[in-house]
DNA sequence: GTCTATAGATAGATAGAC
DNA sequence: GTCTATCTATCTATAGAC
C-alpha cells in the first residue's frame, strides 16, 4: 500500500526530506503514477497523519476499556501509557510519522489534522481527571503539566528507541508508569557521604544514541 | 547576527522549510551575501546545532555546580531539570532549534554535531548515576530509561510551550521534578467508588494546543 | 493504472561588478 | 560586504500515450 510506504519514509526521514519520487520508487512505480491515487503530496501526508492519530487513539481506548469501568486508576494509566507506546513504536509507522513530522508540515495540513489530535488529547485529560476525581492523584498536582510531560516522555521515544531484542517497549511503559506513580527517589533517607574520588567518573565506552 | 536569525527560523519552521532566502531576508540582505560569511547552508546549521548543545550544557553544569559537591541529589536533579528547560524555552533559539531539527538535518551534519550531544547526554548519566550511588534512587530503577524519559518530557516541551504571562518555565520544572521525585499518585488509598454518570464527561470547550 | 515527457517553481550555490 | 545575474539540480504537478 502506498500510504504504508509513505508513512514509513515520513517517519524515517521527515516530510520535506521525503520526495514523491522517493515514495514512488519504494512503491515500484514512477512519480506521476502517484497522482492517479492522490491529488497531491499534501493529501498523502494528511491521510498519514490522520491515520496515525486514529491508530493510537483506538489502541489506547481499547486497552483502557478492556479493564472495565471500575479498574484502579493506576491500572488505567498504565494501560494508556502501554498502548500509546505500543502504537508509537511497534504497531505501524503512521503514529510515529505523525509525532515526528506534525510540526513540519504546511500550516493548513496541520490545521486539517488538528481536530483528531485534539480529541485524543482530550481523552488523556479525561483519564487523568477521572483518576483525580477518584482521589488517586496527589492534591495540588498540575494535571495539564502531568499530561504534557507524560505525553512528551512517550512521544520523544521515537527519537531514541530502536527495536532490539531484550529492549522491550513494555519495559519502557513499566518504567514510565512507575515514574508517574511513585517516582524514583528514596525519601527520608540518610544520604551516604559522597565517596572521595581522584578522578571524575568511569569514562567507560558508551554507544551513540539519541538524544 | 546571522546565526541568531537562522536559529530562530530553524526553531520556528524547521530545517528544510527554512530557505537561505528566508534567512537572508530577515537579516536584511540578499541570499548571495550569506556566502561571504558561510560556505553553505549546512555550515550554518552545523554552527546553530553545536551552539544549541553548548548553551544547554553550560547552563546545566553551571546551575548544578553552583550547589556545591555535597548538595542533596534531589536538589541537583532539580537544578539540572530547571536549567535544561530554561535553556530550551527561554534563553535563546539555539537549543530549541537543535531539539526540533536535529532529526531532520542531513546525516553527515548530524554526525558532525553528535559528539557534543553525546557529551551532554553523558553528563546526565553522571548526575543520575551519582544520585544512585549515594542511595537516593530506588534500587531496581532503570537509569537509562529514567534519563531518556526525563529528557523526553523536557525536550517535547518545545512542541507545546508558548511563553505566556502566568505560565512560567519554573513551574514546569517544579512539576517534572516532583514527578521524578515521588510521582503523583496517592498510594494505599481506599479509592472512592466511581460516581454514577448518565453522560460521559463534561464536553467543556478546550483551547487548541499541541500535542 | 502506469508510463514518458515536460512544464513551472524554487532551492542551493557561483561569478563577477561595485 | 553586499549586490545583480545566473547556473544547475530537484521538486511538485500536469498532459497525454499506452
Amino acid at each position: 500500500m502506498i500510504l504504508d510506504h509513505a508513512a514509513r519514509l515520513f517517519r524515517q526521514r521527515g516530510y520535506a526530506e521525503t520526495s514523491l519520487r522517493d515514495i514512488a520508487t519504494v512503491c515500484g512505480m514512477k512519480t506521476a503514477s502517484l497522482y492517479y491515487h492522490f491529488a497531491s503530496k499534501e493529501e498523502i501526508v494528511t491521510e498519514v497523519l490522520n491515520t496515525g492519530v486514529a491508530t493510537v487513539s483506538e489502541e489506547a481506548r481499547r486497552r483502557v476499556d478492556l479493564l472495565g469501568p471500575d479498574a484502579a486508576p493506576a491500572e488505567r494509566v498504565h494501560a494508556a501509557i502501554s498502548a500509546h507506546l505500543h502504537a508509537l513504536l511497534e504497531q505501524d509507522d503512521y503514529t510515529g510519522a505523525n509525532i515526528r513530522i506534525f510540526g513540519h508540515v504546511p500550516p493548513h495540513v496541520r490545521a486539517a489534522t488538528m481536530q483528531s489530535r485534539e480529541q485524543y488529547e482530550q481523552w488523556w485529560r479525561d483519564v487523568l481527571a477521572d483518576a483525580a476525581e477518584r482521589g488517586a492523584i496527589r492534591p495540588g498536582t498540575d494535571l495539564a503539566h502531568l499530561r504534557l510531560l507524560l505525553l512528551g516522555a512517550m512521544n520523544w521515544s521515537v527519537e531514541w528507541h530502536t527495536p532490539r531484542p531484550g529492549k522491550s517497549v513494555a519495559a519502557i511503559a513499566a518504567s514510565l508508569t512507575a515514574l508517574a506513580l511513585h517516582g524514583v527517589f528514596v525519601e527520608g533517607l540518610k544520604l551516604r557521604k559522597r565517596p572521595l574520588r581522584t578522578k571524575t567518573r568511569k569514562p567507560k565506552s558508551w554507544k551513540p544514541s539519541l538524544p
